[in-house]
DNA sequence: GTCTATATCTTGATAGAC
DNA sequence: GTCTATCAAGATATAGAC
């Protein structure tokens, strides 16, 4: 589902990846989108596990959105996989409102986790809820770019930008001046 | 195909909209490879004839690329359309060769494009290139959550606080400092 | 829980008539 | 250029035996 989307894999892939036939994946899922609901919800839960693991670390605010951005790097190194979140956002449209359902829940949970690092680090800018979504979009967006041209610097060159651009002393002192 | 990917659009689709039978769309593009390439080359050539529209203006380069903006603005509007090369570039993997090619012609074009105009703005930050990576990615990223939420402001909102984090004079002249 | 067998549908693609 | 007819393949899903 990470490589060729939710539309791109199909029960045999499923089936054929743990060494058993397709029926036997349709005795747990019965359908399809019973299927990708449950791999985005878990694949959520176990993002919310990392988090809380970063968390535990008491890290400053900054060092915290970095690690956050590690979660995506570890994920895109030598394969071919995205965010889970990510391909199944592109598909949106086409999805059962089950697993529709998953991948939004999926954002409102990192969206609120990155919204309160980013209220602790830049309290008089931007919205921290914009500049949460802002930031997951281009996560999501330069993961994308940096599979389709195997540079996995565009991710890591573009939430660069984004911290930096954030973090700048000078830029908090021109929100203070508004 | 931009609403549903290349996965999720199909002959008989094409057909429908046009009124023909299945076939008539097979004489004109043999296999769906070949379809899919002259979409996205069509899309391709569209996106350089609005550019060229915006350079024939002479806008500064802030006024240009809040009209590159516009561009996707437009298309997202009213609509569950996305950049067509927004969409094959999640579905990447999965693409026959020729489609690829053209998805990467589309990044060409337009980060060449969006790099000049950086150039001119910012020569000292960080690369025009890697901003324009970075930019595009943002657009591509936010108009996906915008459609999945049915929030045109998450596109606007993060194009404008990139253009407005690149254009503070403060940024400028923390560059220079370095 | 897993299997074989089967049903049904959609899809991409081709043959050949008009 | 368009049509009807047909094909082969793959997908989701179910029935029923073990």
């Amino acid at each position: 589902m990470q490589e060729r989307g939710y539309q791109g894999f199909s029960f045999l892939d499923v089936a054929r990846s743990v060494g058993v036939s397709h029926v036997a994946v349709h005795h747990h899922f019965p359908s399809k989108a019973d299927l990708g609901a449950a791999a985005m919800a878990d694949y959520t839960e176990r993002f919310e596990a990392q988090l809380a693991r970063i968390d535990a670390a008491k890290p400053t605010p900054r060092r915290a959105l970095e690690a956050f951005v590690d979660l995506f790097s570890a994920t895109l190194s030598g394969s071919k996989r995205v965010c889970l979140c990510g391909m199944l956002t592109a598909e949106l449209p086409v999805l059962p409102a089950s697993v529709r359902r998953e991948v939004r829940r999926f954002y409102a949970v990192n969206e609120e986790w990155l919204a309160e690092r980013l209220r602790e680090l830049q309290p008089a800018g931007a919205s921290p809820n914009a500049l949460a979504e802002a930031f997951l979009a281009l996560l999501e967006g330069s993961m994308m770019t940096s599979r389709a041209f195997d540079e996995s610097t565009r991710l890591s060159a573009a939430a660069a930008w984004f911290l930096d651009a954030l973090s700048s002393p000078l830029r908090e002192a021109s929100a203070r001046r508004r």
